[in-house]
DNA sequence: AATAAAACTTGTCATAGGGCAAGAAAACTA
DNA sequence: TAGTTTTCTTGCCCTATGACAAGTTTTATT
């Protein structure tokens, strides 16, 4: 196989060895969903993440009076991980559900330790993998108190369109924080300027 | 010196060998700060973290209006460290801040290198603390959503009432996202009842 | 004790965004 | 192509919270 594979744009040759990617790349297992598959429900833990090659996910939370609020969404070459429930083995309070087909590289908790806790360029990785998310869900918490909804909006937009042009308005607004309806308003005062 | 160390409350003997220990303790150094000290300014890249043994702190960013947000509380046992800058070694958009004088246990990144690589169960132990870390900030934002001013703050009254005693009401207020003067009146309503 | 400076409370008024319900438009389905 | 469902828009009215400004209380300073 002639370096095409998709996990190579995850495990480049610049941070790993070739033979530590002979270890790595391997274990992971191609798997598709459907649209509206979900690939981790309320309640299990987590025993597996995924690289996603193809397609759109999010995650969302239903809260105490049962409406659900989208916490990520996920596209191409971005890693799908409920960290909490993965790490702590605890079962997770995360739906993972994915809006359109996708094609993903999944890896389990097993080997995942096996891997962190004998390469060292693995764990390094791994570890910026989990900082650099620490870092969006800050920024969106920060962004939250700091920002009205139009301006997270549009700052939505701007760090990632694609997701504003493929997925449907009321799951956005919920990342949002606010209903479909007032995020519907804040779309025509935009388009209106 | 028999083992009563501050940090044998972090790094317990049922988690770590007592030779581990004997690397690892003797690598944290005891450091003070004084009320209105700042362990980490706005534009520093973070290279320690501390664990801290009494006192009152708290990390706050500035938002393009210029209000400070509080964004985390930290106490007697409770790790201070801004993951963001510590492990991706970039300036920092924070401020921690000691709210009281502190007494605290600090080490450097490249110690925590040394140890991270070297130790199992060092390595084991950060990467749940720096999950855990992630899973209140996921809690706090969820909760910025779901839920209104009032119950946020009920929450953290049940949750963490040492810090409700003795932090002043500015500071617990853009924590919640709201102004002084709402979380004034939340108060008053909740006394009344 | 006297003064100053913070911290907290309260009043009045303004506004972002929610709740609900009815349409309109778009996307499936048969 | 008609029928159904889902998505999105709009109108009306309401509520939680903000902005600002004037007290009051508490804490620190001399």
């Amino acid at each position: 196989m002639i370096e095409q594979h998709f996990l190579n744009n995850i495990f480049k040759v610049n941070d790993f060895s070739k033979k530590e990617l002979e270890m790595i790349i391997p274990k992971f297992k191609q798997v598709t969903f459907s649209q509206n598959d979900y690939l981790l429900n309320e309640g299990k833990t987590e025993n597996h993440y995924w690289f996603i090659e193809s397609g759109f996910v999010r995650s969302y939370v239903v809260d105490t009076k049962g409406n659900d609020i989208t916490t990520n969404f996920y596209t191409a070459g971005d890693i799908v991980i409920d960290w909490i429930s993965f790490f702590l083995r605890n079962p997770t309070r995360e739906n993972i559900q994915a809006l359109t087909d996708c094609v993903c590289w999944q890896l389990d908790f097993e080997t995942f330790q096996q891997l962190f806790h004998s390469i060292q360029s693995f764990r390094e990785q791994g570890r910026t993998t989990l900082v650099n998310s620490y870092f969006s869900l800050k920024k969106q918490s920060v962004s939250m108190i700091a920002d009205q909804a139009k301006e997270r909006y549009i700052r939505l937009v701007k760090e990632k369109p694609h997701i504003v042009q493929n997925i449907s308005l009321k799951y956005i607004a919920t990342y949002l924080g606010i209903t479909d309806t007032s995020l519907s308003r804040i779309r025509k005062e935009i388009s209106g300027k």
